[in-house]
DNA sequence: GGAGATTAAATTGTACACAATTGCTTTGTG
DNA sequence: CACAAAGCAATTGTGTACAATTTAATCTCC
């Protein structure tokens, strides 16, 4: 319990939980500054363009999903305590429709608008510049993406 | 540029975009629900526990770096904006005790108190359980570790 | 030594996150 | 049909993030 080999273990635990949690949570934020600037000329938010990916996803795919704020928030893994103001933001902005469907009162269901189809068009170069502000090689961030893969699917999978 | 291939490659990088970007957000997110239940034990946030053991680990070390709002805020890469409620709201509950530098009336010292030294003790156990909570092999975590660290080094060597 | 630049923290304003609660709507059961 | 249970979005309240501005102190250079 005291001795030396406990205590070196603890410190290397200490130092990964340090390192793993501070530095995921770091990264997440830097990358987010990355896209500042080009979501800006679009007047996005980061959390806006997630929502708008989707939907522009889902606005290309047959059958199509039915646009609801719960399986935008089942995607996204996000409550309608976020969604909901976001949402209104993107509405207001006119680029989405919010409408409770007719055939189920409970629910939203949420249509891009023309402006908002037509913004796909320009964000269509926001991942290749992001992708070269992050100066990293391809292989590398393939790395990346599979090792974070892993572990969002460890951490929701329970 | 309307080529078969140029499509090809626009689509892996919108899918590489997606993946990446999305998943550090959402892994992140997750991370921060799986600390949630052991700091509320504490009494704590997850921002506040992660300027706790900067401020713990400054306490043990020789010789200690001024604690400074500064100085903490380059650690976590936060800025006073989200610092100063939140170091507030650490002295509120007594953890510490926030100081002009009287060599310099700009600077805000920071200094554990007796219960913020003692709830160290408390916290000890996190990092291990917070490790088991992930159902990880130790591996694959020490993996996903060096590969956000390779990623936030290049995304803030800059 | 004093005007202007620089620096540090605080403040202001906007936008997430998320737990907990509320208000409807629908569903399921007797 | 009635009514309890479950489902979905919205709301409320707290706590970050962060850009931009403000305030106050220190530094620099002449």
């Amino acid at each position: 319990m005291a001795t030396p080999v406990r205590k070196a273990v603890d410190d290397e635990l200490l130092a990964l939980d340090r390192q793993l949690c501070f530095k995921l949570y770091a990264a997440s934020r830097a990358v987010t500054k990355l896209y500042r600037p080009l979501l800006d000329e679009l007047g996005l938010t980061y959390p806006q363009y997630l929502v708008l990916l989707v939907l522009w996803e889902w606005d290309h795919r047959a059958p199509p999903p039915s646009p609801t704020v719960k399986a935008l928030g089942e995607r996204l893994m996000l409550d309608s305590g976020t969604l909901t103001p976001l949402l209104k933001r993107l509405e207001a902005q006119g680029l989405l429709s919010r409408r409770r469907s007719p055939r189920d009162e409970r629910e939203v269901t949420l249509a891009l608008t023309e402006a908002g189809r037509a913004l796909q068009e320009r964000a269509s170069a926001v991942p290749e510049r992001l992708l070269c502000a992050t100066a990293l090689p391809l292989a590398d961030l393939l790395r990346v993406r599979d090792e974070i893969d892993h572990l969002l699917e460890a951490l929701t999978a329970g």
